[in-house]
DNA sequence: ATGGCGCGCGCAGCGCGA
């Protein structure tokens, strides 16, 4: 089975890349993020008739995620509970005994903003909602934009990030607080390529000089990550003409045994 | 040189992302 994380950047500008990756890369579950459509302006139709089923909660312009599948979704949750939030950032459904968790993190902007606050607030909310959920899915895998960077190995130029936004130690240590659920980052469970980024400005030549971070990644509980034998960034999306800025992740897992 | 690109909205130029 593969699971995909992908921000797509609005999904009504990147469907064509969509459905070409689908074919091309053919995972079992893709989560997405940033689709930036309301629920009925999602493009239902041409994703089920490219073969897939899809859970969605969207909103104008802004956030917006969704979760395609191949095989039926289930238990269908949309944000996080108790945790009451006009962003739609939070998706989950069950998907061939998964519980699969779909979310966007707030991006914070500056350490001095009201929205970075709300990035830790929100972040807190999650670890809590997990540890609980954990407990009734154990096999739970969390994909999605973190919007951290979680090691200066995910970071094109530590020095000049250091502190800010994205690398920032309060960032840092909500991500380890995921990992102390026991939830293992799946790309780190294998040797990688150095610098190895999933996320590229679009600004200076950013993905030609490989000038990025690695923001987006799939967190495995404990009996996926035995199961886990490949995750992979795919770079190909990032090449195409009009691309998002983020390119997939994919994490391969083996039959349960 | 704090911009630089791409997106949505909506029809000019701004807010936002990371």
């Amino acid at each position: 089975m593969k699971l995909a994380t992908w921000n797509v950047n609005s999904l009504k500008i990147r469907l064509p890349q969509l459905l070409d990756w689908l074919q091309a890369a053919a995972p079992d579950v893709v989560c997405l993020q940033e689709t930036k459509l309301e629920d009925a302006r999602f493009p239902r139709a041409e994703i089920e008739a490219a073969g897939w089923q899809a859970a969605f909660a969207g909103q104008k312009t802004y956030n917006g995620v969704a979760i395609l599948s191949r095989a039926p979704l289930g238990d269908v949750q949309v944000g996080i509970p108790d945790f009451p939030d006009e962003q739609q950032r939070v998706l989950a459904a069950t998907v061939a005994n998964c519980r699969i968790v779909c979310v966007y993190v707030p991006n914070g902007q500056a350490l001095d903003s009201d929205k970075y606050a709300y990035k830790l607030r929100w972040l807190d909310a999650l670890i809590a909602w997990l540890r609980d959920e954990l407990t009734r899915h154990p096999r739970l895998a969390l994909l999605g934009d973190y919007n951290i960077a979680p090691d200066d190995r995910d970071v094109h130029d530590p020095v000049a990030w250091a502190g800010q936004v994205l690398v920032s130690e309060p960032e840092r240590q909500r991500f380890q607080a995921l990992l102390d659920l026991g939830l293992k980052d799946a790309f780190r469970l294998f040797e990688q390529p150095e610098q190895s980024y999933s996320w590229w400005d679009y600004r200076q030549a950013a993905f030609r000089r490989n000038l990025g971070l690695r923001i987006d990644h799939i967190l495995l509980s404990p009996e996926l990550a035995a199961r886990c034998v490949a995750c992979e960034i795919d770079k190909a999306p990032r090449r195409l003409e009009r691309p998002s800025d983020h390119t997939p992740v994919v994490a391969t897992l083996n039959a349960p045994t």
